[in-house]
DNA sequence: TGTACATCAGTGAACGCGCGTTCACTGATGTAC
DNA sequence: TGTACATCAGTGAACGCGCGTTCACTGATGTAC
């Protein structure tokens, strides 16, 4: 980020829109979404409220940007891994399955964010479709090398139809597979992916919005288990 | 409700808060819970602000009351079913599990209210949890015939210990399955409502918050794939 | 049946708040010759 | 190396908004004798 050719005044002001999203990220954190307010940023950092209009064009920016950062950390926890995962896709998955869980328990606010209810009005912009797909790319390598039991044909079968209708699938297929929309492996690769997610999103929401609580269960314990029966019905090795 | 005995002041009473739950109602599904105001709601039903302390005493309360309405509904919804629900528990999962993600469809922002991220420094009234239980009730007594196989196994451990130690879960367990909390089954079927309960919620909230948009997928497919991998899990008939 | 009183619905004015954002301006830092 | 100018960070005052909520009050509806 402060690269050696950046001007001091670049450095700076990289330095205070840090600053802001810092604090930004804190209201999140305690009072969610809504609560982000540019004026109280202001006040605390030490700048009048207009001061911030050099940062950031508006609050929606803002948000925006925190967005952003979220994905981009979120696909850190799982793609990170990515490189080194166990041989055993079922090993595998479970080991992508515990990256995502960790990295959501470790930031609840970041992850309601970017999963959680979507904020009444806000429209969010184009680029985060992408980044969003980052998060998941590793779980579509996983699930190339699945066999779908009878129970999960039919979600195979509707991946199938989307894949060849829709480019942004079949791009996301090639570049975190290797595979082409027509290969037969395709399906059981997004439909594998589409139901983790699902099945993470399910657990994760829930413990992060501290719906288990005292309910004596650990999140771990339910995604494993999750993990366990898609491996099964995917008869992942 | 608006029963013989009442007077005509307390059914006129009845029909004006019903008119401002209506419209706070459709506030929430325009813009989300924030979007609910008071001001607004009183001009709307042709009334001064103030005039609407007569029949809620704050904002919160009107909410409240929104989100036990939201449950009771919901629990309408399989709890309505419930009692001529097809022999075979499986079938009557998947029935359950249907009539679960209807509702939901048809109601996204009273799911997404009770269901949603955390209303940030809302503070949930006491009773919401027992409505909460209501709404999954039905699938303690499905589960209550399950045979978990080895991979919710360690699921069904935790819950047991939950219920030795947690008199609401042992209630809830009576009440709906007719077991005590030492009887066998009943770590099979908290530990199957619990995770039904999961992953309905997300793949429910995913397709209710329009995430699965453009991606060619029908929420239903996607449950009847994981009710019935779930079903398996438990050995259900 | 009429009267006296209590209850309740509703009003208008007002308070105080924090919010996002705009504007015209000042002073410091960088850049070109 | 110094000077002239452009760029940029930051300020203070102000705008307009909608919000929840309180208060003292009026007028209608119900109730008791």
């Amino acid at each position: 980020m402060a690269d050696a050719t950046s001007s001091p005044r670049a450095r700076y002001r990289e330095r205070t829109r840090g600053e802001i999203k810092a604090i930004a990220l804190r209201q999140l954190a305690e009072g969610g979404a809504p609560a982000v307010a540019l004026t109280r940023i202001a006040k605390e950092v030490g700048l009048s409220g207009p001061a911030l209009y050099r940062y950031f064009a508006s609050r929606d920016d803002l948000l925006n940007s925190l967005i952003r950062d979220a994905y981009d950390e979120a696909a850190r926890a799982t793609e990170g891994i990515a490189a080194d995962l166990p041989a055993s896709p079922r090993a595998a998955l479970h080991a992508l399955a515990d990256a995502y869980l960790d990295w959501a328990a470790e930031e609840p606010h970041r992850y309601l964010l970017i999963q959680g209810s979507p904020l009444p009005g806000y429209q969010a912009p184009p680029d985060t479709l992408a980044r969003a797909r980052a998060v998941l790319g590793p779980f579509v390598k996983v699930f190339a090398t699945g066999r779908p039991t009878a129970s999960v044909r039919p979600v195979v079968a509707e991946t199938e139809t989307w894949v060849r209708d829709d480019e942004a699938a079949a791009d996301w297929l090639r570049e975190y597979a290797g595979l082409t929309a027509t290969d037969p492996r395709a399906g059981a690769a997004l439909a594998g992916t589409l139901l983790s997610w699902s099945q993470l999103h399910g657990t994760v929401s829930l413990e992060v919005s501290g719906q288990y609580a005292g309910m004596g269960h650990r999140a771990r314990t339910l995604v494993t288990a999750q993990m366990d029966v898609l491996a099964d019905s995917f008869a992942l090795e």
